[in-house]
DNA sequence: TCATTTCCTGACCGTATGGTCAAACAACAG
DNA sequence: CTGTTGTTTGACCATACGGTCAGGAAATGA
């Protein structure tokens, strides 16, 4: 938002691309640490020593720890924003309800850090990030339930509550990303293959949109 | 296992009585202060405070601060344990994981804090309780697979891949205690109510046992 | 070149935390 | 009552943490 539309191909003064790069390693190396740590077992020389800064130089950029942890959780939240205009644009159940898995599946793949610190800030009763909850997250829910009514009333899918629809969407999804080291444990200690991660992928489609009833429409060709 | 039969009713000595019931107190003030804050976030001081004992005394019954915290994750994991009792002597698909869920649901509503510790263990990597992983849970998954690997067979149930269908199970249900907070938030700030809970839980179940095409079989009067 | 602004960092500080300990206290056994 | 064992607790300690600061190093502009 403050910063220029040019973000690649860049020279645009060597002090603005260093304080961007800096705050862009710092905010990686915090993503991770909150994440394996949580808030509170986080600690800056931690993440100093990540980020391969001095801690001082952490507290130059990012005035306290809180700071830089705000950045990291309202960073996963504008991901997950994003990810929702898949929903948006759709026709029906079955496009939008599975994009909208495809996108959060992909993004607890590549981004679980970030997820596991949005569950950690939301279980520890969201102290920093209630404001997003209670104004953008409820607005952008409200939107999204009112789609998926519009499509029960139009006979796409069955009449199932769309609040705990969304939760079970988001439930499902997320935990690949937050507990992604027990399903590693229990796949014999190694990450998800490409085919064990399209095979989790599929399930999920597979049972959510068996389960809302929602079948063919749009053209029906398409055999993924 | 070490205490005798009589656990009410008692009076084996008022030593023995002292030394559960502080534990039990001292515990259960964990288990919440766990919750709320993480384990790095927790302060034995807080415990202390909300178990109404001195911080001394709690040093007493339980040597650090590991100790108590691995004591809190047994308990929650053991209560999950037991839930699936259900799960076993069911005859298929229906009764077994739709009691499976009710017996979850319940669980997140009542110990969502247990929940939300085993949670932020998970999600830092599981340093205290990794060796439950690979033992006690990986055979109790394996051991359901099998049975729902059996149900699919015998043609009780869709073709859907066990393991990723349990992912989804859990992952939904703990999703009620987990993220309850946000829940709560989107709900208006008030927790849900009976209603609501049963809502949620039929819902759960609805999408779940439709999308794994599991329906008829056994009494067909059962119109819940 | 010089002045100014931004960036960097080692050393430092106050505080809070997990844990210890010795001394007091209560329950029991004989 | 007397010794023994289990329980309680205030005071204490070493450490580690978040954060500060002064002073130096680059970059920029004139």
């Amino acid at each position: 938002m403050a910063t220029p539309a040019q973000i690649t191909q860049p020279k645009p003064g060597k002090r603005t691309d260093i304080r961007r790069e800096n705050e862009s390693l710092i905010r990686r190396a915090a993503e991770k640490v909150f994440a394996e740590a949580g808030f509170g077992g986080a600690t800056m020389q931690l993440i100093a020593d990540l980020a391969g800064l001095p801690k001082a130089n952490l507290h130059y950029y990012f005035a306290t720890k809180e700071d830089l942890y705000r950045r990291v959780v309202q960073d996963i939240f504008e991901i997950w924003l994003n990810a929702a205009a898949c929903f948006d644009n759709a026709k029906g159940p079955v496009d939008g309800i599975g994009a909208y898995i495809d996108a959060k599946m992909e993004i607890s793949r590549r981004h679980p850090d970030g997820s596991k610190v949005w569950a950690s800030e939301v279980m520890h009763g969201a102290p920093v990030i209630q404001d997003y909850l209670e104004t953008t997250l409820r607005d952008w829910t409200d939107g999204r339930i009112a789609i998926i009514q519009t499509w029960i009333d139009a006979g796409q899918m069955a009449h199932v509550n769309p609040r705990h629809l969304l939760y079970m969407l988001w439930a499902t999804t997320q935990h690949y990303a937050d507990f992604g080291h027990q399903i590693d444990t229990l796949n014999g200690g190694t990450q998800l293959s490409d085919k064990q991660w399209r095979e989790a992928k599929d399930t999920v489609k597979a049972i959510i949109l068996q389960g809302i009833g929602a079948r063919q429409e749009g053209a029906q060709g398409k055999t993924t």
